[in-house]
DNA sequence: TCTGGGGTCCTAGGACCC
DNA sequence: TCTGGGGTCCTAGGACCC
């Protein structure tokens, strides 16, 4: 197929059954049979084990009994990080512009490229094969006109395959879809839309605007009337996207345990995302304290602080003070996941972090980036915001 | 269905300011 | 003294994604 001029130029890049693939990939005894990765809880399951209905996010004693063979193998995070960074390293040959969404997955702009590498299904096709060769993993790719299209194609295109929606069957694709197929419908979304009697993407389709937005809300209204049209102006971006937060979390029954256990963790998460924050170049202003109780509820509590910031004696302070005000509750619920966060890490408006030591040339970007988002220009740049800075013109850019 | 760990975004109400 | 409209920030909760 010749589609130059096609505008179906946005690829999206997903691995199959990533960890479990790996796993298969790196032991041939594992090949073709059921993999689950991880035990408590699935991390992944391999498709021989979906076919005995094993999800991800499942728990471990219901995908036993589901699967009774299959092989379940611990995680090994080295070996899928390094699997991640080599197929990452063929998306960047592939093209100029990629977008990592998760360890696993990308969205890629082929635009512009025809004349050197083919069409967009031309670059697709010979992406797969190229991750298959020199990984060794089953790769699945979705191209169309959109960001969001292209991940349904991938998704309807799974495992090992290659979908293409072409430039104007946009609509004849999507409209038999589930309406579970939109992004950012959960179960919570596709509930509420099927007591509507909603239930494809062409039932979404030929609601108002107005309608769904009285049902759902106004942003999820009106983003799932967007979609459900196919209209998505988002640009793939190259670069990190700026992260929010960090944050740990430990689920644990400590409803039998001391409270000085409880603190012990607290210290030790504190301690993980400060570290965790500081090598990033991250520092916020907010922290938050995650908790689940005894009944499975959850919670959480803030505080903001009046600087950002990565220490670790600060955010213990406050997520000490947190957990002291919620003392009654868990001692009343009983407690089975503490988590700490560090968040509001732009302070609100265009104000940025605290730049970590070194991390002075990425707080520029970030705040060039920010700027122009916030106000639509293309005038700033890195040097004049930071000449602003320096001749303190715009002392809220860089705050040190 | 007996539930991990890492995130993002949205909503709503209240405090506060002009 | 009472009131309006417009805005920001903070906190809490919820839904969703991988």
């Amino acid at each position: 197929v010749f589609v130059s001029d096609s505008r179906a130029t946005i690829l999206h890049a997903d691995l199959d059954a990533f960890y479990a693939s790996v796993e298969q990939r790196d032991d041939p005894r594992l090949r073709g049979r059921p993999v689950v990765v991880g035990g408590g809880v699935v991390l992944a399951a391999s498709y021989e084990a979906r076919a005995c209905g094993v999800r991800s996010a499942m728990g471990g004693g219901r995908a036993r009994r589901l699967c009774p063979h299959a092989v379940v193998v611990p995680p090994r995070w080295p070996a899928y990080v390094e699997a991640s960074r080599a197929v990452f390293e063929i998306f960047r040959r592939t093209s100029p512009l990629v977008e990592g969404i998760s360890i696993d997955e990308a969205f890629l702009d082929v635009r512009g490229l025809e004349r050197l590498q083919g069409s967009a299904v031309d670059i697709a096709a010979g992406l797969r094969r190229e991750v298959r060769g020199s990984v060794g993993l089953p790769i699945t790719v979705g191209v169309a006109t959109t960001k969001f299209l292209a991940k349904v194609a991938s998704a309807v295109g799974k495992p090992d395959g290659l979908m293409v929606v072409p430039d104007g069957q946009e609509r004849a694709f999507l409209d038999p879809l589930p309406v579970e197929r939109l992004w950012g419908v959960g179960p919570a979304t596709a509930g509420r839309l099927r007591a509507r009697g909603i239930r494809t993407v062409g039932d979404a389709a030929r609601m108002d605007e107005e309608a769904l937005v009285a049902l759902l809300g106004r942003a999820l209204g009106r983003k799932l009337h967007s979609l459900a049209h196919n209209r998505d102006p988002r640009p793939v971006r190259g670069g990190r996207g700026r992260r929010r937060s960090v944050g740990s979390q430990c689920a644990l029954d400590f409803t039998s345990r001391p409270p000085e256990a409880v603190d012990r963790t607290l210290v030790a998460l504190v301690d993980r995302v400060a570290r965790r924050a500081r090598k990033g170049g991250h520092a916020g202003r907010t922290v938050v304290l995650r908790l689940r109780f005894g009944d499975y509820t959850r919670a959480a509590r803030s505080t903001t602080l009046r600087d950002a910031t990565a220490d670790t004696r600060p955010i213990l302070e406050a997520a000490r003070g947190l957990l002291a005000d919620v003392r009654p509750v868990i001692e009343r619920r009983g407690l089975t996941l503490l988590g700490v966060a560090v968040s509001n890490m732009d302070g609100g408006g265009v104000q940025l972090a605290l730049p970590i030591e070194g991390e002075r040339d990425r707080a520029l970007d970030a705040a060039v980036d920010r700027v122009r988002d916030r106000f639509g220009t293309r005038a700033v740049t890195r040097a004049s915001l930071g000449e602003e800075r320096e001749r303190g013109l715009a002392p809220w850019l860089m705050p040190e």
